[in-house]
DNA sequence: GTCTATATTACGATAGAC
DNA sequence: GTCTATCGTAATATAGAC
């Protein structure tokens, strides 16, 4: 719990931090003294830099959705057949989830106590608004099957690529960001079974 | 937030109000000032039911727990061939998902904070291992694709089944728990894509 | 930029009357 | 079985010195 001290503390570097206990004890479990520890700082000092405990979330949270968003921007989410440019999204949703694994994972955690949370909340539904978009585009394209309601699956895949912050933990020795994203797009695409073929 | 008052309680039907709020507002953000609110009766007069909130918790973690552990007893989960096996579970593991929604919504969601949640984790990877051995000897029966490593395509596998209380709402009209088992059955198995062939 | 000290509110839990 | 009243602790946040 208790972390090397710095010397001094910006809001971003004291965000890093406070992202960190976030997630290992939950936004509501944690405290402004179970940060103050972690950062081996005073919880005044804290105030000295952020506004309180809110600020941090906002900004812990904003980096996450921007960064997600971001993906939509690219050229490949936004050229060529609707499957291709799914598959492209799915693959770096997964990249950014994994790149920005912290504050990913606080962003899927909110849960709308306080007006920071309902705001995520309503830009990720935003956000998976877009992704159901481009999954209707695949199935009137003819690339995607017909017989699983698009908000359905949709849902499905996003819980999928979402739930990896339950265990991905990037630790020299562990899977690369290009790994987990091959298994998640050969599950989503082609699924388990062998052969491949349709059966229910 | 308020809500009807009983009668009476007793600590089985406290549970359900207690278990509404704390998916509401999430375990640590739900005081027993909520609780008391939302069952209608004083704070105290809570006590006189159970010994405090962890109770409350424990309670209803381990009702999830054993409906999901009574799954691996069923017979269909016990004879057969192992991706015939793994088909079953996974579509048991929906249903009881959405027949216990809120008391399996509070397990996937615990955080570890105090002991009675950490034993749930436990319990829980106790669990994911019993379903990871079934998808290795469906594996080693050459039913499931071997270029996803087991310990992954379990978590994903996971991930996408317990995304389920992030939506799932029985409101009548909803989807029903039979559809939402095909669906999760066909992505697990055959995948998004139309002619369902090996590609990546 | 950090500290100690403190104001104020909210929390979990108990005592004791009815 | 429920209530009001309250205890002791821990929470967010501020004041003011260095």
């Amino acid at each position: 719990m208790t972390t090397a001290r710095r010397d001094t503390y910006t809001p971003e570097t004291l965000l890093s931090v406070a992202v960190r206990v976030f997630n290992e004890r939950g936004y509501d479990g944690t405290s402004m003294e179970h940060l103050s520890r972690a950062a081996g700082i005073s919880k005044s000092s804290i105030y000295h830099h952020v506004a309180g405990k809110e600020e941090l979330l906002r900004r812990a949270v904003s980096r996450a959705l921007e960064e997600l968003f971001g993906i939509l921007d690219e050229e490949h989410a936004r050229v060529g057949r609707a499957a291709e440019r799914l598959e492209y999204v799915v693959r770096r949703m997964v990249e950014v989830l994994m790149a920005e694994l912290p504050y990913v994972t606080l962003l899927l955690r909110v849960r709308g106590n306080t007006a920071t949370e309902r705001w995520a909340l309503e830009r990720r539904r935003e956000f998976d608004h877009r992704v159901a978009e481009l999954l209707r585009a695949a199935a009137e394209e003819g690339d995607v099957r017909a017989d699983v309601e698009v908000r359905l699956a949709t849902r499905l895949v996003f819980g999928m690529i979402n739930s990896i912050v339950e265990w991905y933990r990037p630790d020299g020795r562990g899977m690369g960001e290009r790994e987990v994203a091959d298994a998640v797009a050969r599950l989503v695409f082609s699924g388990l079974r062998e052969d491949g073929r349709r059966e229910g």
